[in-house]
DNA sequence: CGTTCGTTTGAATGGCATCAATCCTTGTGG
DNA sequence: CCACAAGGATTGATGCCATTCAAACGAACG
């Protein structure tokens, strides 16, 4: 695997390169609470590791061995009934953090939706550098705090709103958390209808109408590399917001 | 309305008492990662407040200046659109935790579903708190990380599961948590059919019929004062994760 | 004893699921 | 380069579960 990337400095011990201190998902991961001087202690116990499309990273019931920290591509995260229904109950990518729980094993599996890179951390000595560097554990309990807030909203878009109202939620929350990544443009989707539809708790039928009518209703533009560009989004906010009650466009 | 607990007049210094050392919540609670020496910093900034039925402890748009623990009572948290329709995401009881928010203004409402006692604290204050006490810390982020396992479990819920087995996961969580509290005995219901169906995604009338086919099946039995006493807890288990796709009890 | 609030039950409606067919894209091999 | 296969997306027809509308019932309270 032809590294092009090689560390100029004349190193001593080795022929290896840290992996952190040119790691362009740093800015975006929770490494980034982690003062520079420090940071030789993640990258002493990370493993890098790669997945393509539809490999699995969890599965669901394995010990949870492990954390992970997304550098590049995108994952989903789900659970599943016995009789096969399931939920997906997030999107990951660049700088998100995977592996929070509270027992030992993974109640959910996590699943590649394109090439993915990841550090890979053992659990174990995550946990000791969490209490080694308060500012990373710090850094988690503000990722825990806010998706625990992006779940409650999932949770009140599942309980109430209408099929058009998540979809257009689902476009609207994958754009803002594109640009936070400094992706602009276009909303790339790099699930298929049938993710969305789990992530919905809608069917791909559903969520392929909802689609259609947005576009038809001019407040979407699909465009080419299974890609979405908004066209009005303060009037799909409405929408997404439910404030279409009675009214038509 | 005869308040009988009169502030006892103008205290010089002495007449207070530590409200931590002899709290019985405590056991449930954030603070009990405290150890003793240190559960005084605590006290110092905490205020002891009391909430009845129906009143608000959150106003959704407030500003975050306080976190809360629970120490008697329940609580209903809720978020909503803005025609009214409402998604409560979570009940929370003696030993609970409330507050913990990335941004600096509350997403949420919460409301006192019965007589409630609880610790408030400055957010400023506990945010020094939890870096002067990294055990604190790391209980905060044991909890945020079970509630987030507990978050996706509900959207398994709200995505996938029938009425029927939204109800029966429910009445079964209920029972679990109040066993972790320590009560046994039939499941108390502090809420309305109207707040479980904010829960569980549905109206009133379709959780009120499925706890009336859950009672004629023999799974539950209602007993006075708004409790149930289930009757056949593994049956009840299969029929909230779904075992009963086909057949018919 | 009447009022209010909540619960339960019944009947009808509707939004999304299900079933089904077609279209579109992508990749492969002749 | 085209034919073909396979997976995914879209669109249409029909059905069903939960909602909506409606009414009766029950408990708490003044």
């Amino acid at each position: 695997m032809p590294n092009s990337t090689k560390q100029s400095g004349p190193v001593q011990v080795a022929d290896w390169v840290d992996p952190c201190s040119a790691c362009d998902a740093r800015a975006a991961s929770v490494c980034r609470a982690v003062p520079n001087e420090k940071l030789q202690r993640l990258a002493d116990c990370l493993t890098v590791k790669h997945y393509e499309a539809g490999e699995t990273l969890v599965f669901d019931g394995d010990s949870a061995s492990h954390v992970y920290n997304i550098t590049s591509g995108s994952v989903k995260v789900f659970r599943s009934l016995a009789d096969g229904r399931r939920a997906i109950t997030g999107f990951l990518f660049r700088g998100d953090f995977l592996g929070l729980v509270g027992s030992d094993v993974f109640s959910f599996g996590a699943e590649a939706l394109e090439s993915v890179q990841l550090c890979r951390f053992p659990r174990k000595a995550f946990r000791e550098l969490l209490m080694q560097l308060p500012e990373l554990e710090a850094e988690l309990l503000d990722r825990a705090s806010h998706e625990l807030e992006a779940a409650q909203d999932q949770l009140l878009l599942l309980s109430r709103k209408t099929a058009l109202e998540r979809v257009a939620s689902f476009i609207l929350r994958l754009e803002e958390r594109a640009r936070e990544r400094g992706e602009t443009g276009p909303v790339h989707f790099t699930m298929i209808r049938a993710d969305m539809a789990d992530y919905l708790g809608l069917t791909t039928e559903t969520v392929s109408r909802s689609f259609s009518k947005l576009k038809r209703d001019g407040f979407i533009q699909l465009v080419e590399g299974n890609a979405a560009q908004i066209v009005r989004r303060e009037r799909l906010e409405a929408v997404a917001e439910g404030a279409f009650g009675e009214h038509r466009a």
